[in-house]
RNA sequence: GGGGGUGUAGCUCAGUCUGGUUAGAGCGCUGGCCUGUCAAGCCAGAGGUCGCGGGUUCGAGCCCCGUCACUCCCGCCA
């Protein structure tokens, strides 16, 4: 509750209404805007509940209304006045205080200000940039400000929804070791010890593992996470997980909890999340959406065509099934039309995605079919082609012929790509689980296996024989929350038996001395009574971005980095003192 | 590390393709007038390292090379 309460205020400017009229009250806050009539002016006050028209007329205070000349935009007044109707006519209908104005009878200036370096709650969009070195001024604007009080009631249901169900807050430290795998970390050097580094959390994995073999049970942290790696408009090098772990749980008690803590969440949006939750496998999700985080807003599904092109003479489709490949298309309805150019970029992507070419038939009119590649079907082909992407005059079909992760990723690339060409619209909140990932993917470029995961994912009970016999079919216990097309949230089952977790680290290429040097200290928790438990983590910032609308997550972050990674405003990061540097045993280059 | 976009007045932008008089507009700012405005109005005025450096040219905001910042994307982000 926002109120006059602790302040020198007797009401805040945005309560004031017909309720008030005749009462005198004192109210405090920032000039918005002044209009000066010369024997008249009217200055409308800002505080954080809105705005409220103030009128200063000499006939009623000529004290006050010298001081209203002399006042300019963003100056901090204090103001004394009685709430009046406004007259016949002048009422704004636009402003929750148009009934009424305060006609001042004294006033005082607490602060003045140097002009603006821009202007406050304009329709106008500022360089972001400019925003963020004056973010103490751009946060006035009530549309910055509300991104903030989204992302606090967010929060704070977060936290009275998960303490309702037993879960209790716990810090984890913030100057943590170095681990291998994962994002780079941010080090801080060790005065105490030198040549030696802590690490800031990429996450708190680790300790809330350990939280959980300790007997905590239900634990959840509102943690800040950092990764050293480059940014991107929904990635900043520090940000804010809602990191929760449970014990004695299955996958079905972790979703189930989430999805309830879910909907309590989103409905301080005013979102109604519809539960339960459509669950679709990582398999099927590739399949269909050639991506992990499909966007179900709208449809395009990617459509199997290996069996209608088994016998084609055409010799790119023939070699793809040949090798054991696919051929996948989608329908790209509406891009008919398109010229040989724009088809040709589209190629590019194609390209550019991992694929060696794109194969494309359009049906701009009747009768009519453009294609490099038609030629080779046969009649029968390309009436199978219609039928399973139900074409329609207009459409474009797109098809990769390729292996078939390949042709999954590529055509989830055009499928996004053609989504926004053709400005389809994607409204609403499209949830879904994406769940049992493979345990492992294959390192090409490191020759080994990493952790599609993390490393302390636990492997499907019934896959734990093969591991090392058939590590790429390994799936796992594991989820995650998809809105939008965005990953707003992933978790696992965590491994809780120490040979196992040996095993796993082993396939992963870390030798038993390693894994002891490196891990000992969780395989050694596992060793000492660790209950089954998993979790889950939710990207904070990417959440509010979604339900707040916005295409950034700058606009959620009260003081976000550039894409650099420098903060405009107090110019970090900065150098430091020699003195500095040898104190931590450091030297520049 | 790679690719695309942007950078001109305090702010938002036009001017750049096709080099040529003193670089413009709206908003804001300053001063004046004005007692019912609410993006107040009218009049007047101030305000420019055309991101930075170099080059081509008689002449560069405009062409070329380099560089910086911001931004979007790829890589990266277990």
């Amino acid at each position: 509750m926002f109120d006059a309460r602790y302040s020198i205020r007797s009401h805040v400017a945005g309560s004031l209404g017909v309720g008030n009229v005749g009462e005198t009250v004192t109210l405090a806050g920032w000039v918005h805007r002044r209009r000066d009539h010369g024997g008249l002016i009217f200055v409308d006050l800002r505080d954080r509940s809105g705005l409220v028209q103030a009128v200063f007329d000499p006939d009623a205070s000529g004290e006050a209304f010298v001081m209203a000349e002399r006042i300019r935009p963003e100056w901090v007044i204090k103001l004394t006045g009685q709430v009046r109707l406004r007259p016949e006519g002048t009422v704004n209908p636009n402003l929750q205080t148009g009934e009424v104005e305060v006609i001042i009878a004294s006033a005082e200036v607490l602060n003045v200000s140097e002009t603006p370096p821009f202007e406050i709650d304009t329709a106008i969009e500022t360089d972001e940039t400019l925003r963020l070195k004056y973010r103490y001024v751009d946060l006035r604007r009530p549309e910055a400000l509300d991104a903030l009080i989204l992302r606090d009631r967010v929060t704070q249901r977060f936290r009275k929804s998960l303490e309702h169900r037993g879960f209790i807050e716990v810090e984890t430290p913030i100057l943590g070791r170095s681990t291998p795998e994962g994002a780079r970390d941010f080090i801080v050097p060790s005065r105490l010890n030198p040549g030696e580094f802590y690490a800031l959390p990429q996450s708190p994995q680790l300790f809330k593992q350990l939280l959980m073999v300790g007997g905590v049970e239900r634990y959840y942290q509102i943690a800040r996470c950092f990764r050293d790696e480059d940014l991107r408009a929904d990635r900043q090098p520090e940000f804010t997980q809602v990191d929760i772990e449970m014990s004695f749980v299955t996958q079905e008690d972790v979703l189930a909890m989430m999805e309830e803590v879910m909907h309590e969440v989103m409905r301080e949006a005013s979102v109604d999340l519809v539960t339960p939750l459509r669950r679709m496998t990582y398999a099927d999700a590739m399949d269909r959406y050639g991506s992990d985080r499909p966007d179900l807003r709208f449809g395009m599904e990617l459509a199997c065509l290996s069996s209608l092109f088994a016998d084609s003479e055409f010799k790119v489709f023939a070699s793809a099934l040949g090798s054991g490949g696919r051929i996948k298309g989608i329908n790209a309805r509406g891009a008919g039309d398109w010229s040989r150019s724009k088809i040709d970029a589209l190629n590019q992507i194609a390209l550019d995605a991992g694929a060696k070419g794109l194969a494309w038939v359009a049906f701009p009119t009747e009768g009519d079919v453009r294609s490099p590649i038609a030629k080779f079907f046969t009649d029968e082909e390309m009436a199978g082609l219609k039928e399973a992407l139900d074409v329609e005059l207009g459409d474009l079909v797109l098809m990769i012929a390729d292996a078939h992760d390949v042709a999954n990723e590529v055509l989830g690339v055009l499928r996004l790509h053609m989504a926004d060409e053709l400005e389809l619209e994607r409204e609403g909140f499209e949830a879904l689980w994406v769940v049992d990932f493979p345990l492992f993917k294959w390192d090409a470029e490191e020759q080994s296996y990493s952790a599609n995961h993390h490393p302390f994912t636990r492997p499907f009970d019934e896959h734990v024989g093969s591991l090392e016999d058939h590590p790429l079919e390994t799936l796992s216990y594991s989820y995650d929350l998809v809105m939008n097309g965005l990953e707003i949230g992933g978790g696992t089952l965590r491994v809780h038996d120490a040979a196992l977790q040996r095993r796993i680290l082993g396939i992963l290429g870390h030798d038993e001395s390693k894994a002891e040097e490196e891990f000992g200290f969780l395989l050694e928790a596992l060793s000492l009574g660790a209950p089954p438990h998993g979790g889950i983590a939710l990207g904070l910032d990417r959440l509010v971005m979604v339900l707040a609308g916005k295409s950034s997550i700058r606009d959620v972050i009260a003081f976000p980095k550039t894409s650099s990674g420098a903060c405009p405003l107090t110019g970090a990061p900065g150098s430091v003192s020699s003195r500095q540097l040898r104190d931590v045993h450091l030297k520049r280059d």
